[in-house]
DNA sequence: CAGAATCCCTCGCGATACTG
DNA sequence: CAGTATCGCGAGGGATTCTG
C-alpha cells in the first residue's frame, strides 16, 4: 500500500505472547523479576537451604526471598521441603518443570555473559558521542 | 560439614551472573522490563515503525516506548532510523547484536507457551488446596 | 534457622496533553 | 507521525525487628 521498503505493517510473530491477555505473559513477568532466573541457577545443582539461597543471592531481604520463593512454587517450578529438625531447615529444589526452564533460562545467561562486553562497548560509545 | 543429604554449600555456578557487581545483571534487568522482550520478537522480521510497534504492543505509553527503545539502541540491540520525509518516519531494526538474542528470548518463549497451561494448572492446585 | 510482620520508598509504567 | 513534557500511582523491592 506504502512502499516495499519496510513492513509497515507488522507480522505477528507466531506466539501470541504479544497478546496482553495471552497467560504467557505470565511467564514474562515472573522472569522479569528480580530473583527467580537466579534461583533456578543456583538450584539446579539440587536442593538448597534458605539461608544459602539468602547469603548467594547477596543479601536479599527475607521477606523478597520468601515472597519469590512461594511464588515459584505455586507456579510449580520449585518444592519446599521442611526437616523436623532443631534448628529448623528448609530446602528448596527444582520440579520438572523448574528444571525444563534451566535450558531457556541458560540460554539467556550465557547470552548474557558472552555479549555484556559489547553491551558496555555500545553503551560507553553512545554516551561518548 | 553436617550431613550430606543437600548440598548445604552453594555451588556457585560457572557464570557470575550472582554477583550484583557483574555486569551480566545488565542484561537480565533490560529483559526483566516490560517490553524489551517483546519488541525483540517484533522485530525480527525486520524494521518495524514507531506506532506499528506501539498498536502491536498494545497501547504502551508513547513516553514508555521511547524509553526503552532508547535504552536498547544504546545497548547496541537496535537501530534507530529516520527517515526525511513528510509526515516523520522513523523505523527501528534489530543489530546484529540484537539478532543474536532472538535465539536465547525465543527458546524463553517457546518454553512459556509449552508450559503456561502447566503453570496454570500449579497454580490452581495451589489455591485450591 | 526460616520466615512473618511492619514500615518505607523508589521508580517503572501508565494516561494525558502538547509539539516539530 | 513520532515523539517530548508532566503528573501520578501502585507494586515490587528493601531494611529492620520479632517469633516459632
Amino acid at each position: 500500500m506504502v512502499t516495499n521498503e519496510v513492513s509497515t505493517d507488522i507480522a505477528i510473530p507466531d506466539p501470541d505472547v504479544l497478546n496482553p491477555n495471552c497467560p504467557t505473559r505470565l511467564v514474562l513477568d515472573r522472569i522479569g523479576d528480580r530473583w527467580t532466573v537466579l534461583v533456578v541457577l543456583l538450584l539446579r545443582e539440587g536442593p538448597v537451604r534458605f539461608t544459602a539461597l539468602r547469603t548467594a543471592l547477596g543479601g536479599v531481604a527475607p521477606k523478597v526471598l520468601t515472597q519469590t520463593l512461594k511464588a515459584m512454587a505455586r507456579d510449580g517450578l520449585i518444592t519446599r521441603t521442611v526437616y523436623a529438625e532443631v534448628p529448623p531447615k528448609v530446602t528448596y529444589e527444582l520440579t520438572e518443570l523448574g528444571h525444563s526452564l534451566r535450558a531457556p533460562i541458560e540460554a539467556v545467561a550465557t547470552w548474557a555473559e558472552s555479549n555484556v562486553s559489547a553491551i558496555m562497548a555500545a553503551r560507553e560509545a553512545a554516551s561518548a558521542g
